[in-house]
DNA sequence: TTTCGTGATGTAAGCGCTTACATGTATAGG
DNA sequence: CCTATACATGTAAGCGCTTACATCACGAAA
């Protein structure tokens, strides 16, 4: 079948050894068996084999990247900054995707499983403590992405930050009664984000109206649209009625947006709606935002990854982009977008997050 | 470090051997030592080294996809559907993807090189002669999605068809001058896209306007939204100016919204759109379309690559899917949607597209 | 009792590479 | 001319598994 080393061996008439070092340290051989080496491999249409390879090297040069799902918007992101820092870097990058949510158990021990990659990205999934321990024992660098662990490298965004920029902005609108749309079971990020969400209510001197705070049930996916559409279903039928919602992503704000038109109400003259996210749909949705720097977060992940994976003993680091505040059509406060000119799909602010330091 | 077989055959008490059957067939193993040695291998915390297995066993269990880029709409359907078939059987899923366009030499031999993978799903891009050949040499099942080439198993959509359809729509719509807008360089797509627009329109009776088909600079990926605005921008200044568009994506079809609604002027009022490929975003733009059945087509493509690689010998086999017409606000057609009381960013046909037999 | 089959286990040869170490050869220094 | 040195190459032992084949023990059949 293929050609093997010995093929060439035999062919360039040295041992295996030469070939392979001509092959991966060709300054150690002279320049005369290196070309005829060269040659031979060339001849046979000499491919190494991978898997040989990865075993004799002990290491795969295989990211593992575990996520909730795939089709996704934030992920998408995600992945474009992983495989930016990724595509100039000898790695390959292998997704390890839950069929049920369940399984997430299955695939991260496959990830870490040895022999299978040399590094992993965890996307959205906090460990609990057995998962942060078996993590730490296995001597395979993890970064988290998305979730925070004290004892694990990790990079996220500031949520309750984020529900309270997001709240604050409406307070700041005017809106009287702000609901919000959350998870249950609400993930981690959707308990920062309300509990920012709360914490603005009360700087301001208002109450939290557990009735205003609606969950969506949370399948196939916390944040996803139809969850939004049931919970804004629910908050509609509230007297009196909520005049703005924070929802706690933006799949979640598109469905409630759909309900409140479905319901004959516009948004935003009858109900403000802020999301969470900032995917490309909210663009054109023209929703009004936190925007979560995915591409940025997947770029820093993966390069502090790299950074474990090249030089051991690196110190664990845990870092908190801050989100940003994207004002568009959803909140009513259009005037200060249309007064610089722009078409209401694009945003008016387009700067790069901040980063703390 | 890990422990490996050899750790838990002196813990037990038997050989190497008998290890690896209990852990890979059991039945062959008498109850007693088999408990004995599965003890032994949940004491240790023993997870087998994969690498070792991929050698030993001559074949990986990972599929390889290969993709122009990762952070996009269509192969984020499309991956759903590969990830959906994968989920219940014992694979992993490797990505490739280019930094830039001409790598992706790089990366489909990096694919198909030995031990890495069992199989490669190779996501639009039909391979030259050259590669053909080597695709068919290297013994790697190889399965084309959203390509074609007649000795390599392939599924794709008609877009010639499609581009048929689109034009035929607006025709029958009454548009009078119908411009078309493609990408440069042309991708096989697209000119199948561009050539079902020119039958549609010689089938009516009327010309072919080469002013009337603008094609925008493939960078940095053939179908993206700016490519859409600028080649808009170009149309505009036709005199008299075009009717309707067909663009040869729902991007390049965004984009050119864009530019027709910054220019002034409104859809489908002044000028009608129609995209190709639905992606999420398109319902959301009110922007009709035909549908490329992404997920179906990750889903079968799949399915065909695990048959190839569970059984060789497979007959190759080119399945064409049709696309299907979604009605929606940007043609002009609205009256029907009205009609049926949907939202206008619902489509006013929702169910599945069909397959030809 | 002998013979043979059967099932359980062990032995050892790979799988295709990498690499520490040994060996050999040519060159320069003495 | 001899030895020390550097450089080029070969030898062979892994890397952690799988598996064909050999071995062994035991009970059934003769």
């Amino acid at each position: 079948m293929a050609a093997t080393i010995y093929d060439i061996a035999e062919r360039a008439n040295v041992s295996t050894a030469t070939v392979s070092r001509v092959l991966n340290k060709p300054a150690e051989v002279s320049a005369s068996t290196r070309s005829r080496v060269l040659e031979a491999a060339q001849e046979l249409n000499y491919q190494p084999h991978a898997s040989a390879q990865n075993l004799a090297r002990q290491h795969t040069n295989y990211i593992a990247v575990v996520a909730p799902v795939v089709a996704n918007y934030f992920y998408m992101h995600v992945m474009r900054g992983i495989q930016h820092v990724l595509a100039d870097r000898e790695y390959d990058l292998m997704i390890h995707v839950p069929s049920h949510p369940e399984d997430i158990d299955k695939r991260l021990k496959s990830a870490i499983q040895p022999g299978r990659s040399d590094g992993v990205l965890l996307l959205s999934t906090p460990p609990n403590e057995s998962w942060a321990d078996r993590i730490k024992d296995v001597d395979r660098p993890t970064i988290l992405v998305d979730a925070y662990h004290p004892d694990i490298e990790s990079i996220a965004v500031d949520n309750e930050r984020g529900g309270y920029d997001a709240t604050r902005h409406l307070i700041g609108l005017g809106y009287e009664r702000i609901a919000h749309i959350t998870a249950d079971p609400e993930p981690p990020p959707a308990t920062q984000r309300r509990e920012g969400y709360e914490r603005a209510l009360r700087e301001a001197g208002r109450d939290v109206d557990p009735t205003l705070i609606a969950a969506s049930d949370a399948l196939p996916f916390a944040f996803a649209e139809k969850g939004g559409y049931q919970a804004m279903q629910t908050l509609l039928r509230r007297q009196p009625r909520p005049d703005a919602v924070f929802a706690a992503s933006d799949m979640q704000a598109l469905g409630a947006l759909d309900a409140v038109q479905e319901a004959g109400l516009s948004v935003p003259e009858d109900i403000a709606i802020v999301g969470f996210d900032d995917t490309d749909l909210s663009r054109f949705a023209g929703l009004t935002t936190l925007r979560q720097p995915a591409e940025a977060m997947g770029k820093r992940a993966t390069e502090a990854l790299l950074r474990h994976i090249e030089n051991a003993n690196q110190p664990v680091s845990n870092t908190v982009l801050a989100p940003q505040l994207v004002v568009r059509r959803t909140c009513g406060a259009e005037s200060s977008v249309a007064a610089n000119g722009q078409a209401p799909n694009k945003s008016s602010t387009a700067s790069e997050p901040t980063t703390p330091s």
